[in-house]
DNA sequence: AAAAAAC
């Protein structure tokens, strides 16, 4: 059986894998890092999950011993899709690069230009980034890309689909032709075929077999639910409560508006969460998937920037509180559970507009999914009059809400709009809730750096010592967030009556 | 019915 001392590595690289733990190479490992040695082009198909990114940071690492970089002068580049990705290329640099002097940059956006300037002016080694900040450093003069040896573009197939092919044929026309090109996809659809044509010569080509993503490791279930957002709110939280094994769970949204909601109505519900979307400043992206990956927050609520991709070892869950528009991205979407083997389950909820998309899926996952609850058709029906009343009750309350406080004085804290979660620090609490809801409110408008972001000094204002009215418009907002409350139960309230108190 | 990526 071949391990990874037959490979041609290095033995520095070798001595790292070895401490990291690994003997044997997956399939798309000992089939790319031979031939990306022996400095061919690699044309790469596979999924996430199969080592892929080993696969030529090792090869890359073992490369680079011969050489130095020069100021401004990178010697290797990798391209990303989205920023998280990236910087799990950079992580895994350090793991493998740690018996190296190598200057790895990450260029990425939404974070100061300063410290990757630094890096740059020292020379990088390995330049690790997402298409929009490099060619911003490109435009600055800042880069010679006439230095590069190797060149990597990683989930093609992903690029493409967020339209950012002409930025990745604009990079490749600044690197000379000489260079190696590792090229990696998923998928291997016409037009990526006519793109790895042009970027790479006489390709070793490494194929591995389709991880079967939907593996009978990963249990799914659709959830018949209600289709107002509330409803939808209140199926979830029973349905996770109802989980006897949940460790962690990712909660997928199909938009970054539903993410910030749902995000901050199960805060308030006191589960222990956090959000992850786009438009959310890179900082607070960076310490959601820090604290998610070490267990300090058991729900991560996310937009598709997660669901392809990231490494998140053992997620016990995932939960689609949307059906996903595409349906191959209910499947990029599953693969973040039952990693490695392991067991994992998957919940889809479902209501009634949703029906060709879950039929979408079934296609192309070719199998029918079970019903968790017997399906839409034993749904409890829902009370038209009560439903009316309701919806009118909390668009009042609504705009009460947003005339009191979130149009508040500017530069005034607004950390008193929050109730802190059991079991968090409220400090840390107060400090999430801001940073995903005011990254809403920049929807649409250019992005402001971090830096000078007057919102930025928000996450550190106190909270005033004493704020008697927090409990009352808590109670307003709990109406508004999840439906009519019944009387008497307290906050909590058994999940049948919620369903069954309609009918 | 969307998301992602530069400022």
């Amino acid at each position: 059986m071949t391990t990874f001392a037959d490979l041609g590595l290095s033995p520095k690289v070798l001595s790292a894998v070895t401490d990291s733990g690994y003997t044997i190479p997956t399939p798309i490992q000992a089939g790319a890092i031979p031939p990306a040695l022996a400095r061919r082009d690699i044309l790469g198909i596979a999924q996430t999950g199969t080592g892929k990114t080993a696969s030529f940071v090792l090869p890359m690492l073992t490369l680079l011993e011969k050489g130095r970089a020069r100021a401004r002068m990178p010697r290797t580049l990798i391209l990303e899709p989205t920023r998280e990705l990236a910087a799990q290329v950079a992580e895994n640099f350090e793991k493998y690069g740690k018996n190296h002097k190598l200057n790895v940059a990450l260029l990425i956006g939404g974070v100061s230009f300063d410290e990757q300037d630094r890096k740059l002016e020292r020379g990088a080694d390995v330049l690790i980034c997402t298409p929009g900040r490099l060619l911003d450093h490109c435009e600055r003069g800042k880069l010679l890309m006439t230095g590069v040896e190797i060149l990597v573009i990683d989930e093609a197939d992903r690029m493409l689909d967020m339209g950012f092919i002409p930025d990745i044929e604009r990079i490749a026309k600044l690197i000379p032709f000489t260079r190696q090109t590792l090229f990696f996809s998923a998928t291997m659809p016409p037009e990526i075929q006519k793109l790895a044509d042009r970027f790479l010569q006489n390709p070793e080509r490494v194929e591995v077999s389709v991880r079967s993503s939907t593996a009978t490791t990963v249990t799914q279930r659709l959830v018949a639910t209600h289709s107002k957002d509330y409803e939808k709110r209140a199926t979830l939280r029973d349905l996770i409560r109802a989980q006897e094994d949940l460790k962690n769970a990712i909660i997928f949204c199909n938009r970054k508006v539903d993410v910030a909601d749902l995000f901050r109505s199960l805060d308030r519900h006191g589960f222990s969460v956090g959000a992850l979307h786009g438009d959310m400043d890179q900082r607070s992206r960076t310490t959601m998937l820090a604290n998610f990956k070490e267990n300090k927050l058991t729900l991560l609520v996310a937009s598709d920037v997660a669901a392809r991709g990231l490494d998140i070892p053992d997620v016990s869950h995932v939960f689609n509180f949307d059906v996903p528009i595409h349906a191959e991205d209910y499947v990029h979407r599953i693969g973040r559970t039952g990693r490695a083997g392991r067991s994992g389950a998957a919940f889809t909820l479902v209501s009634k507009r949703d029906g060709k998309f879950v039929d979408a899926i079934e296609k192309l996952i070719d199998r029918k999914v079970e019903w968790l609850n017997g399906g839409l058709d034993a749904l409890p029906p829902q009370a038209e009059g009560e439903e009316r009343e309701q919806r009118s009750r909390s668009g009042r309350e609504r705009g009460g809400r947003d005339r009191d406080r979130s149009r508040g004085r500017k530069g005034e804290a607004r950390v008193t709009e929050t109730r802190p979660a059991p079991g968090i620090e409220t400090s840390e609490t107060e400090e999430k809730v801001e940073a995903v809801k005011a990254e809403r409110k920049t929807e649409g408008r250019p992005q402001t750096p971090a830096r000078s972001n007057p919102r930025a000094a928000n996450h550190a204002a106190p909270r005033p010592a004493n704020d008697d009215n927090r409990d009352r418009r808590n109670r307003y907002r709990r109406d508004d967030d999840d439906g009519p409350t019944p009387l008497g139960f307290g906050d909590e309230i058994p999940a049948f009556m919620l369903i069954a108190g309609k009918a």
